[in-house]
DNA sequence: TTAAATTTTTAGGTAAATCTAAAAAAAATA
DNA sequence: TATTTTTTTTAGATTTACCTAAAAATTTAA
């Protein structure tokens, strides 16, 4: 078994891994807000545990032990994430915290029992999937609301910031999970986009349009 | 914020406190199942931050401060107990060392919606108190089985052992919460107790009859 | 009330996870 | 390709929570 501390590490490796092969020092360090040299010890620590392999100066690489060990805290925190919401009505921008130290509580019947308690759901608050307990999730394929065009539409489906700021935001904005959304306008002068959801038009920052994942009517 | 280990120590010196004045560094030791040594390195600095009194060579008592963050990680160990028996279907005697890791987790909204959303239970599955959000619970005054004479009846209303073997052992039994108990007779021979329960009669070790707490017909 | 037993503390050390400062390797740029 | 910049690693410390062995204080018993 391992401790808090290793664990925060190969969650962190595994998401950044989603987007780089070869995932770097300084981009771990970022992420578990400590620095390179700390990394560089861990590292060595969970390739000798055969978590990751890991060559000098080459980054690191997740093995299927570490993927698996990784995938099992993804599902733990987001399966509390949906408790929190669902159970003890928590809005979504207040449950990754609480997540973030529930999902190290070890007991496999709890999980289970929590996950059927919550009649197996798929995805949790924000939109991102729920591994099986056999590791297994659909991939999801989203399209950012930014690369969308004049015309198009579909439906909210996730977000790519957890941020409590960025969540209030939206949930101001009334854009939240499962709303329906049509392209109207990009404007020039700041790329901001004009989009029409329940009816009224409404003009989003580039910078929000960037974190909210749509998926497209028809599909999915 | 404390740490977990002082979380633990705290809690424990809380309990050692309910039955004497000055809490032994021998004691505190072997309930943290760790060295006399440790314990007085711990000692010093939990004294240090305000939460128990320390003589050197006297043992410790708790301060009104320690008093209160021990009572904050009972309750909180005691809701959890509750949310595992009651809403994902465990056992009481399958419950307690996942509320051991449960109860270290951080957070005042999640507590207090958890206690709202179990319908704010005074007791956890083995009968013990559960402090409100302000620290008040009610003392408890129960009889030990063993110190009841033939002819007495009562109420199971709490048990002072939680391991796992004694807790299933009495289950097969049919000693659960809230059974009606009468003594029929006391062997002299092993200071076994003859009760009957459920309209049937059984016998039961001066061991077990120890660790069974009855509130008398009538009171409470 | 001295001696023996028990309890508690001190002294000195270890392992995990962190840090800073400096050296080494790799990548980017001129 | 040589130089500069960036990334990564090593070396050496620190902090927390432990440990063992030995000394000191307290309690119990003779
Ligand atoms: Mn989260
Ligand atoms: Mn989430
Ligand atoms: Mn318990
Ligand atoms: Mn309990």
């Amino acid at each position: 078994m391992q401790s808090f501390t290793e664990e925060n590490y190969l969650k962190i490796i595994y998401h950044l891994a989603e987007n780089t092969n070869n995932v770097q020092t300084n981009a771990i360090a970022e992420q578990m807000q400590t620095k390179p040299a700390s990394v560089t010890d861990m590292i060595k620590k969970l390739a000798d545990k055969g978590f990751i392999d890991y060559v000098k100066y080459q980054g690191v690489t997740m093995t299927e032990k570490g993927r698996n060990a990784a995938i099992d805290i993804v599902r733990k925190h987001r399966l509390w994430e949906v408790f929190l919401v669902d159970k003890l009505n928590f809005k979504w921008d207040e449950v990754h915290d609480v997540a973030e130290e529930l999902e190290h509580i070890k007991s496999t019947a709890l999980i289970e029992r929590l996950d059927e308690f919550l009649g197996f759901p798929k995805s949790d608050p924000h939109g991102d999937p729920i591994p099986d307990k056999n590791g297994r999730f659909a991939k999801t394929q989203f399209t950012k609301l930014i690369e969308l065009k004049i015309g198009d539409s579909g439906t909210i489906t996730g977000v790519s910031q957890h941020s409590s700021a960025f969540l209030k935001h939206l949930e101001k904005l009334g854009l939240t999970l499962g709303k329906q959304i049509q392209i109207n306008d990009v404007t020039d002068f700041d790329g901001s986009v004009e989009i029409v959801i329940s009816d009224k038009q409404i003009n989003i920052s580039r910078e929000v349009a960037k974190h909210i994942l749509i998926s497209s009517n028809g599909k999915n």
